[in-house]
DNA sequence: TATTACCTACCATTAAGTAGGTAGATCTTT
DNA sequence: AAAGATCTACCTACTTAATGGTAGGTAATA
């Protein structure tokens, strides 16, 4: 058997990340999956219905690898390391952030996709500010601001690098801002 | 006298910012500017005329501001919060990076635009390498990390910060992650 | 017998871009 | 200075291709 609906979904989420929601049409996604176009709106019946299940699709995988992370991971710089190393598989296959390439096309957006990537980013930053003050707390991570504040500070710095280094095709370079970021959380001794 | 090209390019510029490029067409911008679309092609014969014209006068304005930061802010810090603020204006305005919504079409975007768009973070990171170093040497910067690779992570943190902060129209988040980024940035001695 | 998963054929709308024309400003030549 | 020529900035009307989406049908499966 082969899931048409997981295909459609692997294949869209390539398209989105690699050229945005304006900038792929049932008919490129259509001709990527080896269906006709018609038969996409089976699946995803508007252009917004295929929208959201990406979204939604994302944000699961991202959830997993959240869950994964903090059993895994003791420290609150361990977390945040292996939290960037999720974007830098975007970074070397080319794929900028799904969530980002949505975000970017701001008030054309279909309402609905706008509250769906909002809510993903919501959920991040819930997990950084939890993973943060737990960190705190235990001294793997420096005092001072809020972790509110540094959970936004992180996403930002990780969705910018992304963005920045797929358009240099500097994987290097991603992890050197990655690098930065976490021993910058690390409490200052030196 | 009204300036057509000069009010194509502002309304361009907004339209590009607040929904990408793809997501904006002739169409919309004959109607922001009250001019028939077919107008447009004689001041842009193309959209990536257009486009290209868009970045050179973005490019153009950030170059000015950035020689005005480097002639009045003496420290390597103050000068990376002045850049900072250049992007808050944005996050005010909702309206995003004009070079991140460019770069977010990555393969779809037309050759011409993508070496423009790359010219411009070019520009930047080079103006942000060197007046790191130059905050290395009077001691207004940490030392440690490479100016290069410092220089990443500033734009990085800021182009994610806009793009995010522009999504939850959040301006003070804005700036609170500036401030941890500046913050992060001087010598260490806490 | 329904339902699922696909198909062909179509629709209305919108996209970027072109053809060709007009009114007014400006430059050139006598 | 007048006459003609050219250029600028816009227009209406159009083309071609692509868009998301629909109608209705078929073959296999549950």
């Amino acid at each position: 058997m082969r899931d048409t609906r997981a295909e459609l979904l692997s294949q869209a989420e390539t398209l989105v990340r690699g050229r945005g929601y304006a900038g792929f049409s049932y008919a490129d996604l259509a001709e990527a999956v080896g269906i006709r176009k018609a038969s996409i709106h089976h699946h995803f019946p508007t252009k917004v219905d295929l929208g959201a299940a990406l979204v939604a699709a994302y944000a699961a995988r991202y959830d997993a690898a959240l869950v994964t992370i903090r059993a895994a991971v003791p420290d609150g710089p361990g977390r945040i390391a292996s939290y960037g190393q999720l974007y830098l598989g975007g970074v070397e296959q080319g794929l900028g952030c799904l969530c980002a390439a949505l975000a970017i096309e701001g008030e054309a957006l279909p309402e609905r996709l706008r509250g769906d990537v909002a809510t993903f980013f919501e959920g991040h930053l819930a997990w950084l500010e939890a993973v943060l003050r737990e960190g705190q707390v235990d001294g793997s991570v420096r005092s001072g601001p809020e972790p509110a504040v540094l959970a936004r500070y992180v996403i930002a710095t990780l969705e910018g690098a992304l963005l920045m280094e797929r358009l240099f095709a500097n994987p290097a370079a991603f992890s050197g801002t990655l690098a930065v970021l976490v021993d910058g959380l690390r409490p200052q001794t030196r």
